[in-house]
DNA sequence: CAATGATAGTAAACGATGTTTACTTTCTAT
DNA sequence: ATAGAAAGTAAACATCGTTTACTATCATTG
């Protein structure tokens, strides 16, 4: 039946795209937060991670964080609010609109958010040294072809 | 300070594999559920699809099913108890082993699941489409470099 | 062979998290 | 000027995962 218990090697071509790109973007999820842990920021959880990604909370507005993010405005507020009791980054009004709000890093914030991109960064150097760089550039010239498409849309 | 708002062009070196993983990674994983629920099978909801990857639960063990979705035997648990309500799925005892549980999809499960292969099947046909024979295989070639790696471990 | 420890599975209490519902404030349009 | 829409927020509610705890079975070893 399964793959697994028929002990036959794994191909290219038994694996679905799903899978390919699922398991290593997990693996590099759970590296970050586990480095950022150890590295001083110990109560960053899972669910902080929604604003740790590309490009960043740090200037925008709650509701757009909240549609990156594809929660809710409400989830995203009260997430806001667990990292601005913990010194991550503040609220504060939006200069131009009454209504608006702006988020922005604390220096705590800033310091986290570069050690993200730090390790980030660290692993792009592992795999350029596993795949070779030739070949680590292909793949994310691959994959910068998918962002552009509206095959993620 | 942040790419979007300075409306620069995004380039590849603007980008880091963890967003150029995860972005496309996720957009399977909402299409797939989002699909799986318009053909019928609408109790379906994001945390049960820990349990429709690669290479599915039918025939594997509650306890590897738990490792291999990187969660506690309790909460696995509890989903095979939710999708055995619902009809999905079986547990029955190991042949071989007293303690041992087996998972086995019912009729129903399997054809959850064969839509999920076909919607993969589907997703890959698009990506091939968009990026053209060549480039498709390479990149899952090369994602297939790293996922054999221990890039991922 | 009996007893102890380890392992697989399960169950319930608990805590954390996301959605739904609802409200306030501000902006926009007619 | 008023009505409707939009941004943000708050609280009730349901869901989900972990922690703690228990049972049954297997393995080890005296």
């Amino acid at each position: 039946m399964s793959l697994f218990k028929e002990n036959s090697p794994i191909k290219t071509k038994d694996m679905l795209i799903g899978a390919l790109l699922r398991v290593p973007a997990e693996a590099i999820h759970r590296r970050i937060l586990r480095d950022l842990n150890t590295a001083g920021f110990t109560e960053l959880s899972p669910p902080h991670m929604a604003l740790f990604r590309f490009p960043g909370p740090d200037g925008f507005r709650p509701g757009v964080l909240a549609e990156r993010a594809g929660m809710s405005k409400q989830a995203m507020n009260r997430l806001l609010g667990s990292l601005e009791n913990l010194g991550y980054l503040v609220r504060s009004d939006a200069p131009d609109e009454g209504r608006a709000r702006i988020v922005r890093f604390t220096k705590r914030g800033h310091a986290a958010w570069a050690k993200a991109l730090e390790v980030l960064r660290e692993i792009e150097r592992e795999w350029r040294a596993e795949l070779g760089p030739k070949d680590f550039s292909q793949l994310k010239e691959l994959l910068f072809r998918v962002w552009e498409s509206p095959l993620v849309r």
